[in-house]
DNA sequence: AGAGTCACG
DNA sequence: GACGTACGTGACTCTG
């Protein structure tokens, strides 16, 4: 059938999509062989969502698609060194390109290429083909080059994001329409593809140019009228390199091609085609799922022979959730508790009525000792009445809750068995308000953070996907999402049975995957020294929490609510009219639009910046209106995160609020402190540090702070062996002032605050990766004298750069870097091309830097239990902040404990790592968070 | 759900 | 030579 009207085309780029899943997507390989597959999995991925419409778009009539030829195009006759210093393929994408033809041939789906013409210029021919003809056209590429074709029923689509590109978004990017792309690109060039462009015009000057003059024609004429000297002379003498670069970006429309696109339409998928090719590259999720879309019978895929080289990987049967048992009662459970002693090690996991381990109650347990051996022990679940005012009523078919418990418990305290867990604090933490003590253990979580930090998150459906090629049963199919969530008590034990068990099964498998892999990547001790021994920290800090004054709190709000309300007044009054404070949309179009102050839009969404610095720029030339949202949103931040939402967070049984620590959260080693965030209340100014006189201590106790000075600068003078800042740590010398000093010549006790601002804020900025635009920002100075401060830096301390350099180095050749004691910070992105490499260099910079900080106070969390108790001492460790440890003592052991906790902190580096500067710990003591700080 | 904003080290 | 930029987090609000 010929196409036309109401028919929809997708033309994917081929090449373009397998390069960027190549890079985006994990390095999969086939289990038989090892052939690498991921970006190859990725692709078949896509085409089977865009085929079933599932991509928020509807569904292709026709689809086809367009790989480059190996061969030169008409461009490399115009000029010669186009493209011409592209990287060679990496090697384990190379097979992967003909194994993607190869998939497209079996989705029954048009796979065309043809010599002499790129992908683009195939693509922009079909395009304007099928648009002449009245059919809508999306193209399935993010390459910008593509940009020139979009509008007038044509589209772009990021195959990988699933966002649609349109003329609002090229517009975003090359600040023209999508027909002046091509003007905008001859001139700016591209150093990827070595499209020269006009030299020291970028795509900003270049839209500038080409929204004043029209078009490149236009501008190449009439450019002895630019005002600028330079650019004006640049575009003279540039002029034919622009015109060649023209023809470079120009794609071709009216490719001679071989295939009509009447023969794109989609045919449905043949079983018979598409399944024994999927089952060949051993895709087992996708093969199950297209052969039950299809109806038809999955072929079954061949599991590898075990992996004797480490030993590591046994063969593990597929995950059945049929073979799972639901123990029922006490013979049922003995027989269980028996196979785990036989063992000596279990996989085990609790089901509970929600995620807060100090609220949720325990609905069930779950063992496995063998991948595809669990059982589920439902303890509490009750039939769901409908009945909203407590009509549930205890499920048949349930041991009872004690005596199950105490069968489990001698089994979860045995020093000889170990117990096996995905993110061991929840359940430890659930079995501990039962009074068991769960011990010894290892946690999967943990064991991959220890070993693949930086590389992707460690929740457990992240890390089925990844190593166990498994999707796991989405809690929501069980208890629903929104208003109709339904806690896990109230789902029926046939349908919570095979959630719950497979959780325990891809525990235990993902154990066995993952933990010897500690041995060959060299971080066992990681794992075993900081990671595992901290869960039971932690969770006697969370169990304990800490004691916050409500009244204090809610007294605070009224104030707040008071004043904000005030300045709501004010600020409707100076704009002349009421609109939403709290609305950056309505604030931008107030300032900018209404009021005409000077400020412009931002990037992608097109809404103005209103963000602080914005603002306060503003206010500093006067402007009211600005100066007034500021004191608003402090109050507002104050009130609503803090004031009124810490109230929501203290526990109606304890009277204290209780944080959760996530240990693998932040890739650096940091941990970070959620629901609530007790590591980020305010301290900064005035008002924000009375919310710390809420935190308080019990009666006839204190709260007890003690604080590392200056840790990450210190590492940085050992990492990075600067002399003269390791001598000024041990002379106990004021830091910033010495580096004033040293930079600016000015002697010590001539030494003015403003000048040792700046010197802080390099010492900072040299942490974070510094740039001069970065400090320029911070200093809110220009930024040559940003440069100017920088270059002066590196030149009083040296080893900074020789360290900067180096570190980077060592990341690109490993892809990593490591910190003092050993921990890894994967740095995937390293060596990206753009912006990016930007970002990842800094990050790679700081990691070690921050990353040995963490250790370091891991260290000292680990051993204060045991300091403490050998020192007789009472008193609990309450929260930690990065640098900063707070306890709850009685009042007169407060001094007893900061010497024991100072000394335990000023050594905790040893004895596994020496530094060349000592660590000093500052301590204070008060009734509440603001006095003790 | 994502962006914008802002709190901390 | 231009690009877009300080590092690491989490929570709240508005918006589509």
């Amino acid at each position: 059938m010929a196409i036309g009207k109401g028919h929809h085309l997708h033309l994917i780029d081929g090449s373009g999509f397998i390069f960027r899943a190549f890079h985006a997507l994990p390095p999969l390989t086939r289990k038989s062989d090892g052939l690498p597959v991921g970006a190859v999995s990725g692709f078949c991925n896509m085409l089977f969502k865009m085929l079933e419409g599932n991509t928020g778009h509807d569904a292709p009539t026709h689809l086809a698609v367009i790989f480059d030829h190996s061969s030169k195009t008409f461009r490399n006759d115009i000029y010669p060194q186009y493209k011409a210093q592209r990287p060679p393929m990496p090697e384990d994408l190379r097979p992967q390109m003909p194994l993607t033809r190869e998939a497209t041939r079996a989705f029954g789906l048009c796979c065309i290429e043809q010599e002499g013409w790129e992908a683009d210029d195939l693509i922009a021919t079909f395009a304007c083909q099928a648009r002449d003809a009245g059919a809508r056209v999306t193209i399935i590429s993010s390459d910008k080059d593509l940009m020139q074709l979009v509008g007038d029923g044509v589209e772009m689509m990021d195959g990988m994001k699933n966002v649609t590109i349109g003329p609002d978004e090229v517009h975003a990017k090359f600040g023209v329409a999508p027909n002046r792309v091509i003007d905008v690109q001859s001139l700016a060039g591209d150093s990827v593809d070595n499209v020269p462009g006009a030299p020291g015009i970028g795509i900003k000057t270049a839209a500038l140019l080409i929204n004043e003059y029209g078009d490149v024609e236009t501008l190449l004429e009439r450019a002895s009228e630019i005002k600028q000297p330079k650019r004006r002379q640049t575009l003279i003498d540039n002029a034919e390199q622009v015109r060649i670069s023209k023809r470079l970006v120009t794609l071709e429309k009216n490719v001679p091609v071989e295939v009509s696109i009447d023969a794109m339409e989609v045919q449905p998928l043949d079983p018979e085609v598409v399944l024994p090719f999927l089952a060949d590259m051993e895709f087992r999720t996708m093969t199950t799922r297209v052969a039950a879309k299809l109806g038809a019978a999955a072929p079954t895929i061949a599991e590898p022979p075990p992996d004797t080289s480490t030993g590591a990987e046994p063969d593990m049967p597929a995950i059945d959730h049929s073979k799972y048992e639901i123990v029922r009662d006490a013979a049922a459970l003995q027989t269980w508790i028996d196979r785990v002693y036989q063992r000596g090690y279990v996989a085990v996991d609790t089901e509970t009525t929600g995620l807060d381990e100090m609220r949720a109650d325990l609905v069930g347990v779950c063992l496995s000792v063998e991948a595809g051996e669990a059982c589920y022990i439902p303890l509490s679940h009750v039939n769901g009445t409908g009945d909203l005012l407590g009509g549930a009523e205890r499920c048949e078919g349930q041991m009872d809750f004690a005596q199950a418990l105490e069968m489990l418990t001698p089994m979860l305290e045995d020093a000889a068995i170990l117990k096996i867990m995905q993110n061991a604090k929840y359940d430890m933490k659930i079995f501990a308000r039962l009074d068991v003590t769960v011990a010894p253990f290892d946690d999967t979580m943990l064991i991959s953070y220890a070993q693949n930090a930086g590389l992707h998150g460690h929740g457990m459906d992240a890390l089925a996907e990844r190593y166990l090629d498994h999707k796991t049963i989405p809690i929501k199919t069980l208890i629903g999402t929104g208003k109709k969530q339904i806690t896990f008590d109230l789902v029926k034990i046939e349908d919570a049975a095979p959630y719950a068990a497979e959780d325990a099964d891809i525990t235990l498998r993902l154990w066995t995957a993952l933990k010897p892999n500690l041995v060959t990547s060299r971080t066992t001790n990681v794992y075993e020294t900081m990671e595992r021994p901290l869960v039971p920290v932690l969770a006697q800090m969370e169990r304990h929490g800490v004691k916050v004054d409500r009244d204090h709190l809610s007294r605070m709000s009224n104030t707040f609510a008071q004043k904000m309300a005030g300045l709501e007044d004010e600020i409707h009054t100076l704009a002349g009219r009421k609109f939403n404070v709290g609305s950056p949309k309505q604030l931008g179009e107030i300032l900018f639009d209404e009021m005409s102050l000077e400020g412009g839009k931002k990037g992608k969404t097109g809404a103005y910046g209103t963000g602080a610095d914005i603002l306060e720029t503003l206010a500093a030339q006067g402007n009211d209106l600005p100066a007034r949202v500021l004191d608003w949103r402090q109050l507002s931040k104050l009130k609503s995160t803090y004031t009124d939402a810490l109230q929501e967070h203290i526990h109606p049984e304890t009277g204290r609020v209780h944080t959760s620590y996530s240990i693998a959260g932040a890739n650096t080693g940091r941990l970070a402190s959620t629901d609530p965030n007790l590591q980020n209340i305010p301290v900064r100014t005035e008002e924000g540090r009375r919310i710390r006189e809420a935190f308080i201590a019990e009666e006839g106790n204190v709260l007890v702070s003690l604080d590392y000075s200056q840790i990450e600068l210190r590492i940085l003078a050992h990492i990075a062996e600067i002399e003269s800042l390791k001598q000024a740590f041990r002379d106990g010398h004021d830091i910033h002032a010495m580096t004033a000093s040293e930079m600016f010549g000015v002697p010590l006790d001539e030494m003015t605050s403003d000048v040792r601002r700046q010197a802080k804020a390099i010492n900072f900025g040299v942490i974070y990766g510094i740039s001069a635009f970065g400090l320029a920002n911070n200093l809110r100075i220009p930024r040559e004298d940003a440069k100017a401060f920088i270059d002066r830096y590196f030149e009083r301390f040296p080893g900074i750069r020789k360290y900067m350099d180096d570190i980077v180095a060592f990341a690109k050749e490993h892809k990593r870097v490591d910190t003092l004691f050993g921990r890894r910070i994967h740095t995937p992105e390293i060596g990206a091309a753009g912006p990016r490499a930007g970002f990842a260099n800094r990050a790679a910079i700081n990691a070690p830097i921050q990353g040995t900080a963490a250790d370091i106070i891991r260290r000292a969390m680990i051993r204060v239990p045991a300091a403490m108790e050998a020192a007789k001492l009472p008193g609990r460790m309450l929260l930690q902040v990065h640098d900063e440890l707070l306890f709850e003592v009685p009042k007169e052991a407060a001094d007893d404990l900061i010497g024991t906790v100072r000394q335990v902190m000023e050594n905790a580096h040893m004895p596994a790592v020496a530094l060349d500067v000592p660590l000093i710990v500052e301590g204070g003591t008060g009734a509440n968070w603001a006095e003790a700080h």
